[in-house]
DNA sequence: GATGAATGAGTGTTCATTCAT
DNA sequence: TATGAATGAACACTCATTCAT
C-alpha cells in the first residue's frame, strides 16, 4: 500500500515539471521505483491517475483557503493573509499546488469533469472572498473606492500567479512576500 | 510557398491551445490542408517548427517594445503603455503572442536553446525598463517610495500574465484594461 | 519468452539473405509470428538486435575455432580442419554464419562498435594460426617454401568466403570439400 | 549532359560503398551536385540508374576479358594474366568493378533481370575459359592431373575475391598479386 | 498485491517519385 | 534541360494498456 503514494508522489513531480503529455507511465514507475502494472491496479489509468492527483490538490488547497482566519482587524488584513497563504502553499508542496493552475491537458479523458469543476468553484470562492472584502472595506473607509470587479479580478490573477513564479524555483524571502503585499496595500488603502 | 504559411499559421493555433506535445504532425497537416511531409520539407521538423515559430514570435514582440514611445509627458505613462501594449498584442494574434510565455515543452529538442535566450532577453528587458522607470519616477517625487527591485517583479509579472489571461478568451474591454492600469497607479503615484 | 527466439531466427535468416537495410521490423515481426513492438521490448531497437545476433554469431564462431584438434599428426592437416569446419558451420546455420562476412551496413548505429571488435579478432586469429602454422610446417619441410605473409592472407580468404558461396546454396557434397583441400594441399605440401 | 555523368559517377560510388538499399537519391544528388529531379529526366528512377550503372560495369568487364591475350606461351599464363588483369581493374574503377560482385539487392525491381543475366554469363565464362585452360593444359603435361569441375570454382572463387578484398583499400602491391599468382601455380602446374 | 510478456493504435520522420513551370 | 514544391507509401519506434500468472 506504501506504493501507491510512491505512485503518487512521482507523477505529482513528474505532471508538474514536464506536463501531462510529455510524462509516460513508464517514467512514473521508475521514479516510483514500481512496475507499470500496478500503476493500473491502484488507478484506472493514465488519466485517471492524474485527475485523481489533481483532485486532492484542490481539495487541500479549498481545504486551505477555509482555514484562513475569519476574524481580522482590519480588511486588508483578509488579503494580506491569502497571499502569505500562497507562499506558504508552494513552500510546502510546490508540485501538487503548481497542478492547479497548470494548463489543462486537451488529450487528457475526464468524464467527470474534475478540472473544469474545481476551475469553476476556485474562480467563484476568489470571486466572492475578494468582492466581499473590498465592498466592505470600501465602505468602511478602509479601501479607496477602487472599482470592485476589475480589482477583483486582478487580485486573483496576481494570487494564481504567485503559485506559478515560485513553484520549482528557490525558497521565496519574506522580502518578496512583502513587496507584494505592499503592492498591494498601496493600491487599495486610502490614506 | 503559401502553404509555408498555412502550416506556420495552423501549427501557431494548435501549439498555443494544446501544447507542444498534444499537437501532433498530422494535425497540423490537416489544419494547414497540406500532406504530412510538406512540414518536412519546409522544416527540419516538429521542433524546428516549434523553434522556429517561437523565435519570430519574440522578435516580434521585442521590436513592439522597442517602439513603444520614449518621450512621455509622465514615468507612469511608461508603465502605462506597456500594459497597453500586451492587451493589443493579444488582441492582434493571441496565440503567436501567448508561446511567448507558455512553459517549455521538455520533449523539445532545441540545440540553440532559443526559449532560453528569449526569456532571458525578456526578463533583462522588462528589469531594465521597469527598474529605470521606477528610479527616475521615485527621483522625481512621481512616484511614492517603492522598494524597486520587489515592484519590478510583481509589474513584470502583471504584464506577462495579461498574456496568458486574455489569450483565447473574448476581447478585453476598456474597463478591464483600465482596472489594471489604475491598480497600478494607485500604487505608485505619489499623492 | 519462447517468442523473443522466434525474433531471433526471423532476424537471423532476414538479414542474411536481404541485408540490414533492406529488412523492415515489420517483415522480422510477420516472420517470426509475433507483433512489431514485441521487438522492441526485448531489443531497444533494430539496430541493437542486428548487433546482438553479430555477436552472439561470432562468439559461437570463435568457440568452435577454439574446439579444433591442437595435435595433428602434419601441419597441413590443421589447415584441413579449418577448411572442413567452415563447410560444416554453414552446414549447420547457413545464416547466422554468413552474417561474419557480410559487408557491415553504413546506416546501423553501434557505439560499441560490435562488428570491428570481432573483425579484428577474427582477422588477428586466421593470422596469427595460419602464420604459425605454415612457419613450422616451412622449418619442418613439410611444407615448400613459400612466402608466409601472402599465403597467410590467401587462405583466410579463401577460408572466409566458403561461408559466402555455400550459404544459402544446396549442400557442399564431399568432393566440393576435397577439391579445395587438394588445391590447398598441392599448393603447400612439399613433393 | 556532363551532368547526367556526375549522377552517374556520384551513384556508383555510393552505391558500391554503402550499398543499393542505404543509398538515397537525395545523396546521389548532393554528391552529384545536381538537383534530384535531374536523376528522373535522365533515368525512369533509381532502380534503373542501379541496374544501368550494374550493365555498363558488367559490359566493361566482359571487354576486358576478351582483350586478354589468346595467344600465352603456356597455359597457366592465361590463368596468370586473368589474375593480374583483376588487381589491375581495382586499381582502375574500384567502385564500378565491385559492383560486379556485389550481392543483389532483393528491394531492386529488375524486370529485364539484367542482375541474373550478366551473372550467368559471368559464371558461364569462368567456366569456359578456366575448364578449357585446364583440360589442355593436364592433357599437354603442363598441369598436374587435378580433378576439372572442383578447380574451376576454386579459380572463379579467387578470382572474383580479388574485386572484394582490394577495392576500396590501398593500390595492391606487387607481392600480393605475385602470391597470389604462385599459390595456384604450385598447385596446378606440374613438378 | 505484484509482475514479465505482449499488443493496438498511433507518432515523428524518410524516401522515391511526380508535377507545374 | 532543369528545378522548387509537393505527395503516397512506408518505416522505426513509442505509448497506454492488458493478460496470464
Amino acid at each position: 500500500m506504501k506504493k501507491k503514494y510512491y505512485i503518487i508522489d512521482a507523477a505529482t513531480r513528474l505532471f508538474a515539471t514536464q506536463g501531462f503529455d510529455a510524462t509516460t507511465t513508464i517514467q512514473i514507475s521508475e521514479e516510483a521505483k514500481v512496475t507499470e502494472p500496478l500503476l493500473y491496479y491502484h488507478f484506472k489509468g493514465k488519466d485517471e491517475l492524474y485527475t485523481s492527483i489533481l483532485a486532492s490538490a484542490f481539495e487541500e488547497y479549498f481545504s486551505r483557503l477555509k482555514d484562513l482566519k475569519k476574524e481580522t482587524a482590519t480588511y486588508f488584513e483578509k488579503i494580506e493573509n491569502i497571499i502569505a497563504l500562497q507562499f506558504q502553499l508552494v513552500d510546502e508542496k510546490p508540485y501538487e499546488f503548481y497542478l492547479t493552475i497548470s494548463t489543462y491537458p486537451t488529450r487528457l479523458k475526464d468524464p467527470d469533469n474534475v478540472y473544469q469543476k474545481y476551475t469553476k468553484r476556485q474562480k467563484s470562492w476568489f470571486k466572492s472572498y475578494f468582492s466581499d472584502c473590498l465592498k466592505k472595506g470600501i465602505a468602511s473607509g478602509e479601501f479607496a473606492k477602487v472599482p470592485v470587479e476589475g480589482t477583483v479580478n486582478i487580485l486573483t490573477l496576481l494570487v494564481k500567479e504567485i503559485l506559478r513564479q515560485q513553484s520549482f524555483s528557490a525558497k521565496a524571502d519574506k522580502k518578496t512576500i512583502q513587496a507584494v503585499i505592499d503592492f498591494c496595500r498601496r493600491s487599495l488603502v486610502a490614506k
